[in-house]
DNA sequence: GTGAAAGCGCTAACAG
DNA sequence: CTGTTAGCGCTTTCAC
């Protein structure tokens, strides 16, 4: 029942504790014949040296906190696949929080495992946090010698490391390809022109508007504040009602989802009529008929670089701090021609 | 920048470490002066006892390993959020780890958190496991001292607290719901056939015929082996052609989503024609057109039970072994009558 | 080649 | 009311 420790193992031997424990670790102290008659017990009996008292004794707990605003959403729950996936293979734990997109509770979680119990964290701010500006939390963990690794969601103020996706890009390339495409009236809808990353996205909208040269019209942008996706229609159709648009760029998929039955509904074919692009995490797109175009934004590659940069520094394997952008792919399926 | 021990604290009140220790524990022995000025003290200076001492000391974490085949999956992303909730209400961190559904990497696991890192499991067993019957890693950890509660995915053979969703019976109130609307000719679709959940599904659905009186007709089920969703339609496309019916059940919201555009082609009309009702976590079911009736499955509260069932084991509050079911329900939308 | 002892940070029994 | 000490399980320096 009691886990065996070295103590124990050293009676059974008649050896000392610190016989024992050099054994155990190959020191070329003790002789072969002692080390292999303790290594092998050890194994037999399945021995494991305590967690606890390994970090105690390290002040290292090869462990990471992984604070995620949500994980009841396909783009996160990737994230953190890669992240787990690197961990694991690095010799990492992974403790996980939900912010819930509260200030309060990712404030909680940080102190909660500001004790020792983690040797730095991964994370993507709450939503409440970024509309309030408050990033003391992220500062205080910083100074107290516990790094932090931000990704997707990224506080602009806080100088750490960080890893986002290439919003703006993807949605100046977007544009790029249904203008070729012969699309000349492509309507730009958001459900998140209050965070950081939504604002990349028209930015880049604009770019490529730009950059192809159709001009800016504000009437082919759509902010929709509402969060209850079952609301999203409201919005969506008489916006599309009121404007002649040959396509859509959308800043997810649930909306996009939205957006085509308006569309279907006004009489308009997708993508004969229309075409709708969202950006996506994908399991909406691939079932919504017709199955969606996406910019896709690969979380798990995400969640895997954030992991990986965290642990290069926890073991110093680089000290500068970096920020890493993970390109957009331009998914092609039957919601574009 | 290094931590704020009980012995800095010590130092500046020239008082011994066990002072400390027992003022901020708020022991009857310490004077009230002494108490409030090292109290005050550690407030302001944001002292936290070390987590690794404490758990050595203590021989406990306040820690749960959670093991999950995969997060990439509403149902298991919501039992999370449950089992996340649940614990840090009860002043628990949770470890988590995806299996993949995986064997060996279901044991690695359990071996790897099985050194004094976590205090109980919570776990949902791999795909692999159940198919092989392999449980011994289960077995170990239990009789080594490190309860599991398992949970939807269950292993029959192993003795130790469970929590399962009512499949069976969702599944027969399913069929008789559909038989009150008038259905006659109610089908069953099964991805997971393999799996003790579909075979209590499938039986469920076999009860509900036989209560309302409708004979059993095997040519009336599908088992799909096939796990890419892509290929889904190729299995139901025939399948609904060569049967005349009017109603479907399925295992999953993926092959129900196949299973309407292939209705749909065939020129039928749902709910009017057939009715189509899938087992769900539900984020494709509200997306879908039209939106489906599904047999719900309460992902966050299983989490919930199960969490809070570890936790009263670890913390002695109940020690008999108990099976909790979790009741489905029946969220009537748009794919029925 | 092996062992004694200190120490990681904390608690608690015991002494004063 | 406060302090000394042992001990949780382990590593590591220093003796022998």
């Amino acid at each position: 029942m009691k886990k065996l420790t070295i103590k124990d193992i050293a009676k059974e031997f008649n050896v000392s504790i610190s016989t024992v424990s050099k054994a155990l670790n190959d020191s070329y102290e003790i002789s072969e014949s002692t080390k292999e008659k303790i290594q092998k017990y050890a194994k037999e009996k399945n021995y494991k040296p305590n967690f606890n008292a390994l970090s105690l004794k390290n002040r290292s707990t090869k462990t990471i906190g992984v604070i995620l605003p949500t994980m009841l959403n396909y783009f996160f729950a990737q994230v953190f696949k890669g992240i787990e996936k690197t961990a694991l293979k690095e010799g990492y734990k992974v403790i996980t929080c939900i912010s819930n997109q509260s200030y309060d509770k990712e404030q909680e979680i940080i102190e909660m495992l500001s004790n020792g119990s983690i040797d730095g964290f991964l994370l993507s701010t709450a939503k409440e946090t970024e509309l309030n500006n408050k990033y003391d939390h992220f500062k205080d963990s910083i100074d107290n010698g516990t790094p932090i690794v931000m990704f997707d969601r990224v506080a602009q103020s806080i100088i750490c490391d960080k890893v986002i996706t290439d919003d703006f890009e993807g949605a100046a390339n977007t544009v790029e390809f249904l203008y070729k495409k012969g699309h000349k009236k492509i309507a730009f809808i958001s459900t998140i022109s209050d965070l950081q990353i939504g604002k990349q996205r028209l930015q880049g909208y604009k770019q490529g508007l730009e950059k192809v040269g159709l001009s800016f019209d504000e009437n082919l942008v759509l902010n929709i504040i509402e969060k209850d996706y079952k609301k999203y229609k409201n919005k969506v159709r008489p916006f599309i009602k009121s404007n002649d648009i040959d396509a859509v760029i959308t800043t997810g998929e649930s909306v996009a989802v939205s957006t085509m039955k308006a569309l279907k509904k006004s009489g308009k074919k997708i993508p004969k009529d229309v075409a709708v692009i969202a950006f996506s995490n994908g399991i909406l797109a691939r079932h919504s008929s017709p199955k969606m175009t996406t910019i896709s934004q690969h979380g798990e590659i995400m969640g895997e670089t954030a992991a990986q940069i965290l642990i290069n520094k926890l073991e110093k394997k680089h000290t500068e701090i970096t920020t890493k952008i993970i390109k957009t792919d331009l998914v092609i399926r039957d919601s574009t021609r």
